[in-house]
DNA sequence: GTCTATAGCCCGATAGAC
DNA sequence: GTCTATCGGGCTATAGAC
């Protein structure tokens, strides 16, 4: 199983950079380090094996959307958008390649809709946790709205930041540009105390990613 | 001149519904009801029609970009943002599909960031028009943060609503559903006449596509 | 300007030896 | 599991008749 492990990762990561439509076969191969028959045999067809990074990304997905705000919703709330804008970072090509030739990982499309609303959905409930905890003064009625805009900023942070000539591989802190961003949607409202734990703890995830 | 616009408008429209990498040259010709080698007659390049469209972009976005608020900062507001959000349905693919295969019109991608840069600059003066005119209360010193918000909001509008599997095709209501969502930004601090007024544009933005 | 015919390339994928 | 060799096909692009 290693091999074909070790496909899939050269291919996740080749994929985000070049893109999906200008990554061939051939050249994953070499990328791998191995001729292009073996790729064909841990892979029956090029679809197959974007088939199995959507199903890496699925479960990554699903991991973080069971998370739920606990004991401290302000470090909780940043270890979620943190969480959040690594599946954005690692399976970016998924959503940004996806129309461009007519290809799409089945799950992604099976599913996108869902995660994005359950997305919404969690987003506001740890903003209402920042709410009730006194650290965030915001009504109720507006929660939902907030959290749809701070997930559209997130989602689309990194494109928005390549579209500007940004670097936006890991390290280039294209993820926290993006989290300060979205930050300033409702910044203003929190205490000042909890709006500089939550700039310190995104100083310390672009640390955690350089170091990865 | 006739049939190389008749090309270019052709192409730009396929790119955008089938995605720049899968509409063939020979889908292409095909499409325009002519032999793939007049095509070729046309553009000597696949690239060189790509760069005819990116032009095309560029009149468009410069023209808009030109515009300022004047006597009527509510419905001036409207006609720009929906003017942007023309320039972003019409081509939608430029940025779209830029990283997917590797190709990039020439002109998008050396005037992309300034081209952002003045956007937020613009939707910041319209802002400032609105508060100036007391129909929008907004603290001077956020009214860039919001232009920014407003301005990737707006841009990613289309692009979201796919991924939600909504039809993001002229009159089917995704410019009027991102218009709308941008305005949960601000609207909680108009006035009610002035939010009325924006809604109400909005509605007929959309039915002016619709008769398109 | 528009057509037909075709070149030349690279792609995704297969067959079969080791 | 990994390799070499090769196929069929579609793509961008060219040549040349009309």
């Amino acid at each position: 199983m290693k091999t074909k492990d070790r496909i899939v990762e050269t291919a996740r990561v080749r994929f985000n950079e070049q893109g999906y439509g200008a990554v061939s076969t051939s050249a994953l191969a070499a990328a791998c380090g191995m001729a292009e028959g073996n790729l064909w045999y841990h892979f029956k067809t090029r679809r197959a094996l974007l088939d199995a990074i959507g199903e890496r990304f699925a479960v990554a997905i699903e991991a973080r959307l069971i998370l739920r705000p606990a004991s401290d919703p302000v470090g909780d709330y940043a270890a979620m958008v943190a969480a959040m804008m690594g599946e954005f970072r690692d399976f970016r090509f998924l959503y940004r390649d996806q129309h461009s030739y007519g290809e799409h990982a089945e799950i992604v499309r099976l599913n996108a809709p869902d995660w994005t609303l359950r997305t919404f959905a969690q987003l506001e409930l740890y903003l209402a946790a920042l709410v009730d905890a006194g650290q965030l003064e915001w009504p109720r009625e507006r929660l939902h709205d907030l959290a749809v805009n701070a997930t559209i900023i997130l989602r689309y942070g990194l494109e928005h930041d390549r579209e500007m000539g940004e670097a936006t591989g890991s390290g280039h802190g294209s993820v926290q540009r993006t989290l300060r961003r979205h930050l300033t949607l409702f910044e203003h409202r929190m205490t000042p105390a909890a709006a500089q734990r939550l700039h310190t703890a995104i100083d310390r995830i672009e640390a955690a990613q350089l170091a990865a």
